[in-house]
DNA sequence: TTGTAAGCGTTATCAG
DNA sequence: CTGATAACGCTTACAA
């Protein structure tokens, strides 16, 4: 199988493998009409299949870029990818995307195998724990662009979300419909989404003079987070409302909730960093700060487009706006 | 950037690119203690990264195998892409996935690109509609797995689902439930999963001495599913149960349901073919259909782990059970 | 307008 | 134990 190469081809036409190739590549203009006929026929009656792996090598590019999300569990994630995947559709490049798992090992892993499958650039949810990596990666001129999360003292572009600002007004509106009792519930402080999001709350609590109960504020991983949410829960004082850090973090808290027999809107107010989909259709009254997910992803593979294309520019960072629904 | 090479990192030990070849490939077997070492800091020094697409180029392989969903917005298809890059994972494979979006050009280019970049094998959703080039493939003995539908007249692996049977008992119990009026909506019967839920719905209904009321089966592109389920609820004589084909006609089911105002396992019963992760949180009375989907992706990963492998053996098909929940 | 030949960065074969 | 040397399949000057 898969055995038929240019040269057959070209033997077959009767012409040279330069012929062939020029053929392939629509170089038409000074190719005579029946060379290109019977370069036409032999491809067809042989099946013949170009080898893009003997290209690449040859021309030093893939035609392929990696995304490496931080954790593909995110609906959020998802949606970026899929923007970026469409770019690059319109662009003959092949997208293709893999999951560091929250797993700094996993993630250098991926960069590494990628850089030696030769992709020509790289779309990044930092794990933020691979700063040597990163920066190495930059140095050396690499095409990168970093989404969703900001790494520090580093120059390179990256997309964000207004984090703070948006998790400040979410916290806002509770106090507005006169929230007090107010919890955060949030994965590890590692990365800057997170904190920013937690600095957000804090803000916001603060400039309405409300005092942060340490009970209030959970900080765990996925697995951990259920007994944490059940202990708030069982509190004296339960939350009259609570921020929900990101969708996995909603996931644990409306189970939580339904476990307790609390309900959503009634019980309890709920806000949470995140698109949900199924979420929107159903009627659940929770709040879902949305960010503008394809946008980002779209203009994370125009960055990364331009860096291919050896268009130099100072990196910048971008801030796009999330929004309330 | 990214340009030193084995030759560099040769010369800078002082050795041969053979040498460096063979410490790169873990041949320790006759090396000497220094060489290796020197080797290890050249290394070291300069950076160096191997370049996998040379050595593809020599191998005839790329580690990589491609993975071709009909549709990636069903959670089926991720569910098991999700199973199969984890099997490759831990078997030095690459999994690379494409969306053919339903249509088959798409399929057929991608199929095309991927044995382009000669991807070692290549699991399929198919849309059914590229025989021609299935059988192509088939012949030439390159490594395929078929998933979720049948195809026709073609001798290759397969790994689907009792559709028939699973959607026969989930009738049934609506049956035994005393539903009469029982709908069925399914996008298009082009695809051997569709039609065979269908049948099982016409054997149930018979076998209950029911008649098929025409204005009860809804077979629609998903577009245009909102507005005959529009006219389905609109009926005098409403259903008191509604089958729903997959995941996205279920959504559609569910928004029309929503804005019709009728609540779910009160004014109708519904059983949805597929998972939907996160309408199993909140308390929604639905019965869902569920495939072994991660067991699916580790069976056809394995078979075609196998084929990659030259092990010769007799394409199968392989059932699995879905079973209610 | 088409052919020749030299690479691209590896691995594989076979001497030394 | 290590080193030449020839592939792998394609592109690309340059020559014809």
């Amino acid at each position: 199988m898969e055995k038929v190469t240019m040269a057959d081809v070209a033997k077959a036409a009767g012409v040279s493998k330069s012929t062939v190739s020029q053929y392939l590549n629509n170089r038409f203009e000074y190719m005579g009409e029946k060379t290109k006929q019977k370069i036409e026929e032999a491809i067809e009656a042989l099946g013949y299949q170009p080898n893009y792996i003997a290209r690449s090598l040859k021309q030093k590019r893939t035609s392929m870029v990696g995304i490496i999300v931080a954790n593909i569990m995110h609906y959020f994630s998802t949606e970026v990818s899929r923007a970026i995947e469409d770019y690059c559709n319109h662009h003959d490049l092949h997208a293709i995307v893999c999951n560091a798992d929250d797993d700094p090992e996993k993630e250098k892993k991926y960069i590494d195998m990628l850089r030696a499958k030769q992709v020509d650039g790289l779309i990044i949810f930092p794990t933020g724990q691979n700063n040597q990596l990163y920066e190495n990666m930059i140095r050396q001129g690499y095409p990168v662009v970093f989404v969703d999360r900001k790494v520090q003292n580093l120059s390179v572009f990256s997309i964000v979300t207004d984090n703070r600002e948006s998790t400040n007004r979410a916290i806002q509106q509770f106090v507005a419909k006169g929230h007090r009792r107010i919890a955060f519930a949030v994965q590890p402080l590692k990365v800057s989404t997170r904190t920013e999001r937690f600095e957000g709350y804090q803000q916001a609590m603060k400039d309405a003079g409300l005092e942060i109960n340490p009970d209030y504020v959970i900080e765990s991983d996925i697995p951990g987070m259920k007994s944490k949410l059940e202990e708030l829960f069982s509190l004296e004082e339960r939350p009259t409302a609570i921020f929900a850090g990101n969708d996995r973090v909603f996931l644990e808290v409306v189970r939580c909730l339904r476990d307790k027999g609390l309900k959503i809107g009634q019980d309890i107010e709920l806000v949470v960093f995140d698109n949900i989909p199924f979420a929107q259709v159903v009627e659940t009254p929770v709040t879902f700060i949305i960010q503008p997910a394809s946008e980002m992803g779209t203009k994370a593979a125009e960055l990364l487009f331009e860096q291919i294309n050896k268009v130099d520019r100072e990196p910048e960072e971008f801030v796009f706006p999330s929004k309330l629904v």
